[in-house]
DNA sequence: ATTAACTGATACTAAATTAGTATCAAATAA
DNA sequence: TTATTTGATACTAATTTAGTATCAGTTAAT
């Protein structure tokens, strides 16, 4: 079971490095090179992220995108939801067969608690914290 | 984002109907109708189960499956690893580009850990839990 | 003995999702 | 005016998930 694709994956280590460089304009074609992310791929993720409000770009040659945002502010699972979609265990895992009682349903509860709980720990992951953190690694 | 898919949905289920009736042999005819799932599909369900030794089977007239394991003791963890592998965040996130240093790694531990979150809670949740919930929810 | 109701094993197809590519128009800096 | 860059969007390929089909072998009941 992989939590995260691609396009999640892609789009935390394109934040990174733009916020390694906040404030500077990074083309999709330098940050594609740079943490080996397919050009192409990346620019639609780019795309995407831009219409979410994670990050402002500039057209033309010296062009590119940036960060504008804190980036203690953006989290994994907002990326998430993004790219995969809000976190959910099972559509409705046990149906009137088992269920009977869908508007109180115990197991519905059960679920519902661990997707809270995978959510809220995805939260605690901002871009912020895996940029001091690697800082931190690569002094070493 | 799917957390399960309908294998592991399938076989919580399945699981659940047999531990309702535990020592009966319960064909997998009566399983998929009862719960509503396609019946070749579920019987390959129940064969990756008995090869897991979560359950066992009788061949021929009046044969069928039953659960012999304490229900307390099989976890949703078990059935996410038997049916979509091990919960792993993302193979190996930021690789040489970004992390340089592999083997100590912080952004690997921050994955890890939540790994390790997600996991654990699954393992709260097990097949006799699920039973129990069940019934009280119906004898409401 | 024969037959109906079963599982064992395995191969196959279909649908959906994920991953990646390609193209062309428009903007901008040099 | 040209090289470099993004905007928009459509497309293909690969992989995973979901579901189906087949046939051999076992057992209980008649
Ligand atoms: S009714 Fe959907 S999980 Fe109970
Ligand atoms: S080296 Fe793989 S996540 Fe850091």
């Amino acid at each position: 079971m992989k939590v995260l694709t691609k396009n999640t994956d892609y789009a935390i280590r394109a934040l990174l490095a733009l916020a390694a460089e906040k404030g500077r304009y990074l083309s999709a074609k330098s940050i594609a090179a740079g943490q080996d992310i397919p050009y192409q791929f990346l620019r639609t993720l780019l795309q995407e992220m831009i219409r979410h409000n994670l990050i402002v770009s500039k057209e033309g040659a010296r062009g590119g995108f940036m960060l504008e945002k804190d980036p203690d502010t953006i989290t994994v699972t907002q990326l998430i939801e993004i790219f995969q979609g809000k976190v959910q265990v099972s559509e409705c895992m046990f149906r009137k067969q088992i269920c009977g009682n869908r508007s109180r349903c115990v197991l519905r509860h059960e679920i519902m608690r661990i997707e809270q709980v995978v959510q809220s720990e995805f939260e605690k992951v901002t871009i912020g914290k895996l940029l001091r953190d690697l800082e931190a690694a690569n002094r070493k």
